[in-house]
DNA sequence: CTGAAAGCGCTTACAG
DNA sequence: CTGAAAGCGCTTACAG
């Protein structure tokens, strides 16, 4: 960052304190070996040079590089800066995280189709990758297989699924999915329909709609496959889905969108065909992301912890990188209240 | 990434394919000194053995880094994962150019008060920095001193002033504040209240408070500091000002809120009064952030194009790394009509 | 067109 | 407790 003339080193330290170069290094990382008067000298030349260690230097001597990769990406748009609210929540919390360890954190996002296994994990750029996006499962896996392949440390946010290449950290989709399906029949709803992908292509989303499912169930009824549209997570998804599940002409009295954007579409969709929410339907969504709060009527879904989610990810991803034990885990979902679904 | 044994590098791929280690680097450089039958060989053994260059060693010897390093700081708040949205849209667009420009992005959240400047830039992290956030300019100020003092290069988001340290780029924050004054004059309101710093330690509300006044003064009214409420750009900070403009009890028929955040605070204190938004007092906010469209009434604001501001920081910086020509520059500011307003 | 060698700025056994 | 030296994996003048 400095005119080259200007870089001060380890070495211009030395000569200033009248000591080695090793020493300097001796001093800069605490090594206890140091006599406490000549770390003192080595101390006040750092101040008075303004000296900071290279970590180019000194993560190549280390074999390390300090620095963990957040892999963020979306598989249909790349529609600048509209990303997932949802994402940007769980990349602030990442972020959070990766520094309280002491990591940095690159970030870029991906196109799902890109060949980002081999540009941070292989050119040593990043420690450890954290993968975070939805995108179509089936497809995905096959990097992730390459991933493992290759001995990358990764850790993927999403379903944790039994047989998955690497590890994840999610939220428990299923009990998300529970919890609106029981909240949906205790307010009289019988006739769900789920808006969002329900195959083990977008295993999140199957999740949530068994989940549902296992709700109805338990009380003798069960998800309609008729009332079920596919939609990836996005408003105009939300809204197209929202349409298509009217134009089937088929009856429903709440809809479960799998995720708040998907239901923020949908509640477009049906105010424009006079469709009174919650008083002719009751709308769900899953998230919590920020403007859920704003919709009119506000939305009720479900939040996922991504406070945790940030630590529990890094916290991973360090137990993985250090050797240590280490393992997928899902974290609790908790339904929010608000006004889309009715009262109770 | 790899477990150390299995390390690929360029003296295996030089072994492999019968030439030296440096015939190797010629050729992942792109020399147009090696053979067409050499470079076919070493490309083989690239392949073969998946190798990709360390990029720690070849930023070593480089003196670079390939790396932009985003420093995002809030002043107040330390909350977790609550960030300002229009932040969030910034860093989708610096990420994004910083990728075309064939740079990483570390990304950082700083707390204004910490000592950033040393961090990365002194220690080889980052070959510049973008500096995001809005915080007390005048406290904020030292610091870009210091980082122009230590020679690093660097841009900032934000107002651009005449005698700032360093460059920045910012939204025309007069030009918007004059946009949502002529709006509201034209809708026949004559007492705007402001809610948001009005002062030179937080530049960009002051210009969005000036910019209003010019039109009002163009009128021949003028903005009344009696209507001016401090706040910072969060929910609860404009909740509080609302709050504390109506305890005021001066009349007032408009409320131009310095952020969309602080907007969304003030509209929530207004419902909870039984002042009807727009019947009888306007709203208007600034950033336009995704949450503007889903309020109640849906937020009339002002728009910055941060997808032009990503690729023009990203852009500014690395003419200040090749050492060429680079200026502050500003963006033009737009009105985004919806209901808060009310009809024109 | 290619190789041997120096050097980027560190860390850490190895001697003393 | 401290210094001289090797080496992390590259890039690039310098010779040939």
């Amino acid at each position: 960052m400095q005119s080259k003339r200007d870089r001060v080193t380890s070495i211009d330290i030395a000569h200033l304190a009248g000591v080695s170069q090793a020493t300097v290094s001796r001093v800069l990382n605490g090594s206890p070996l140091v006599n406490v008067e000549t770390r003192r000298r080595v101390e006040a030349a750092v101040r008075e040079l303004g000296y900071s260690v290279d970590r180019r230097a000194s993560n190549l001597r280390l074999q390390r590089s300090g620095t963990l990769a957040l892999l963020l990406f979306e598989d249909p748009t790349s529609d600048d800066s509209h990303i997932n609210p949802f994402f940007l929540a769980m990349l602030g919390s990442i972020t959070r995280a990766a520094a309280r360890a002491g990591y940095d954190l690159l970030v870029s996002f991906q196109q799902l189709s890109d060949d980002w296994h081999a540009d941070y994990a292989g050119s040593m750029k990043a420690d450890g990758l954290i993968l975070l996006g939805y995108g179509d499962y089936l497809s995905y896996r096959g990097k992730l297989e390459a991933l493992v392949a290759h001995g990358t440390r990764f850790v993927r946010w999403g379903a944790v699924l039994p047989d998955q290449p690497g590890l994840s950290i999610g939220c428990d989709n299923l009990q998300g999915g529970r919890l609106v399906g029981e909240h949906l029949l205790g307010l009289g709803r019988r006739r769900i329909a789920f808006l969002g992908d329900a195959s083990t292509h977008y295993p999140e989303f199957f999740d949530r709609y068994r989940g549902c499912d296992a709700a109805l169930q338990a009380a003798g009824l069960a998800m309609d496959p008729a009332l079920q549209i596919d939609a990836q997570s996005s408003e105009d998804d939300g809204y197209g889905a929202a349409r298509a599940l009217i134009a089937r002409g088929q009856p429903f009295d709440a809809v479960f969108a799998a995720s708040d954007l998907i239901a923020i579409g949908a509640l477009r969709a049906l105010a424009e065909h006079g469709l009174r929410v919650p008083e002719e339907v009751s709308v769900a969504g899953f998230d919590d992301i920020p403007a859920a709060r704003f919709t009119t009527p506000a939305l009720t879904t479900v939040a996922q912890d991504t406070s945790s989610a940030g630590a529990m990810l890094v916290e991973t991803l360090m137990a993985l990188i250090d050797g240590g034990p280490a393992a997928s885990r899902m974290l609790p979902a908790r339904l929010v209240l608000r006004q889309s679904c009715g009262e109770r």
